[in-house]
DNA sequence: TAACTGTATTAGTTATAATAGTACACTTGA
DNA sequence: TCAAGTGTACTATTATAACTAATACAGTTA
């Protein structure tokens, strides 16, 4: 499904929390896709299914999921509900990373391009 | 200078190093200008100074600052080069932020003004 | 020279990440 | 019904990282 990297000291179970909400995200998993079971997912990357566990909790705290006792994990449908929070959350993210990406040398108009892109296109699938 | 937040799960010379990298960034400090000694700080935040050391050490290496023995620590002058690599990794950051943006509900319009206001005011100062 | 600066080293404590093994409750399909 | 698969919970253990602490060394400045 996806590859691990078990030397860049970012946590495992934060990695596949971040594929996942990637995949999620840009939709290539559809709402009520089945995710793999902890233990498949844990053979398939050779790891403890303990951390396959803590990473779908997570995701499930972030809403991006939701798990079934005795069925499965499965894509949550995208929230028709804005959150307040989340958005002023994000808004001020940008505004940190826009200003750093300007401190490195991104041009304004590559900002702007980056950012009609992704607007025109929707977010949809492949960045 | 600052507040810490020492629940927050964030390592300490973390936050340190995010607040000394705004105030760089936004130029609230200059170019030169002196930070406080690593002992002095550490007085103030009553914490270990050793923990602003590293904090600042981290600084250096992304060339945020400079030390000199027995001197002290410095802003250092912003780049006139601009670094291929971080540019193309800020831009890869951007998409990734931008598209979580429209999922939790950022609208077009909202992205679009955030960008145009920062944009305009070229980065500087307060946001 | 005294007082300040950054830097380095070593040690110890605490918290987190990850593994391992086991158990329980639920769902599904043969 | 029941076996196999599912999520979930718990305890224990190990390894690593973060942080504190104390101390020492080297350079700068007035």
């Amino acid at each position: 499904m996806f590859e691990l990297d078990l030397r860049s000291g970012k946590p495992i179970y934060e990695q596949i929390v971040d594929k996942f909400k990637e995949l999620i995200i840009n939709q290539v998993l559809e709402t009520d896709e089945k995710l793999p079971s902890v233990r498949e997912l844990a053979q398939q990357l050779t790891i403890n299914p303990n951390t396959i566990q803590k990473a779908y909790r997570e995701l499930e705290n972030q809403e991006l999921i939701y798990s079934v006792k005795g069925r499965g994990s499965f894509v949550n449908a995208i929230s028709a509900q804005v959150d307040p929070q989340k958005v002023k959350h994000m808004q001020e993210e940008l505004k940190k990373l826009l200003t750093e990406a300007l401190f490195v040398g991104v041009t304004a108009d590559e900002i702007r391009s980056v950012v009609e892109n992704l607007l025109q296109n929707g977010g949809g699938s492949d960045a």
